[in-house]
DNA sequence: CTTTTTGTTTACATTTGCTAAACAAAACAG
DNA sequence: CTGTTTTGTTTAGCAAATGTAAACAAAAAG
């Protein structure tokens, strides 16, 4: 639990002294100094004020970092067919379970559907790149046109389905990943 | 800071009783029941004792929830143009700002370019709907072809540029986001 | 109703979070 | 090189909070 570390170091980043940080956040040099070394460990509640003054939050100070891979071609793909729902989805980005996003390309077919996912915490996001679908957020349902897009929290049953009479493709990103 | 409430719906999500997480994290009963009523606030790393034994962390635990609108037609789209460097985008979800994506649809024209975007933390994925583009980091550079993505981590200068003799169209999501 | 299970509260020991002040080490000035 | 300032480290100590054990209450089960 090396919280001292990313504390000095946005500490530093914004151009501060342990001095300067103690006054914002008034508490006593000699805290921050031992907080950076890991000596000590703050309360949840002096390390929100710390944060505060560094100007970030709980939430963004425990996101992590660090990577290799950036393009992605298409025989990258890892692909699945589900006959039955009458769709597929190729994962366009491999294994980013360990990322913040999982961007999926998924296509439907006429009548077909996505698998229903149940409740989950985090984000999700589409872009209809071609047809129209329908997501279905437990008992609500939305049209979604090609070149639109949604965004909403997965807090319910959610899928998407596709009524019309041609393929509709969707490029579907949760945060964090899901599938 | 209502830790307490948010534990309690993990626990019990988790099909726990507070007996039954008491003795996994090496805890007393009283003690779980004073921090889920925020009687008191447990120390950070007994905090991450817990959030284990809830199978999360820190991390996932700082990132909230609740929404409203979900899906977003054209016209909900805030457009911006930028002549010198010959793009356009199209923020396709309005002030996403508070989520933890910010998608956006830029499409740059032949000879064209994004504007540079300077070094910062979060995610960025990019699938490109149409064209070829390249996508500089620092001072690497990749082709990027139709239908195919890329994923990174924005330590480093970055942006698109349009080589080709025909526009380009790329959705493009940050984690955080950034624009 | 009695017994178990689950959750709350109280009284208490111990730890630790945090301060103030002394100390050390750099950085700066003349 | 020597004295002054600034920045960071360490120590001693105490109030406050973390966490326990056991008694208590309430709900579920039998």
């Amino acid at each position: 639990m090396n919280i001292g570390e990313k504390i000095k170091h946005l500490r530093v980043k914004n151009g501060l002294t342990q001095q300067e940080l103690a006054n914002r956040c008034e508490l006593s040099k000699g805290f921050i100094s031992q907080v950076e070394r890991d000596l000590t460990s703050p309360s949840i509640a002096t390390l929100v004020d710390i944060l505060e003054c560094l100007g970030t939050n709980l939430k963004d100070f425990f996101n992590d970092n660090n990577d290799e891979k950036i393009v992605f071609q298409k025989d990258d793909v890892f692909l699945q067919e589900n006959q039955d729902l009458g769709h597929y989805i190729r994962w366009i980005v491999p294994n980013s379970q360990k990322n913040r996003m999982e961007p999926i390309l998924i296509q439907i077919q006429p009548g077909g559907s996505s698998e229903p996912d149940t409740p989950h915490d985090g984000e999700e996001f589409g872009y209809v790149i071609g047809g129209t679908v329908f997501l279905h957020l437990g008992n609500q349902k939305f049209r979604v046109r090609k070149g639109e897009s949604f965004y909403y929290k997965p807090s319910l049953v959610h899928y998407l389905s596709n009524e019309s009479r041609y393929p509709a493709t969707v490029l579907w990103v949760s945060s964090p990943p899901s599938f």
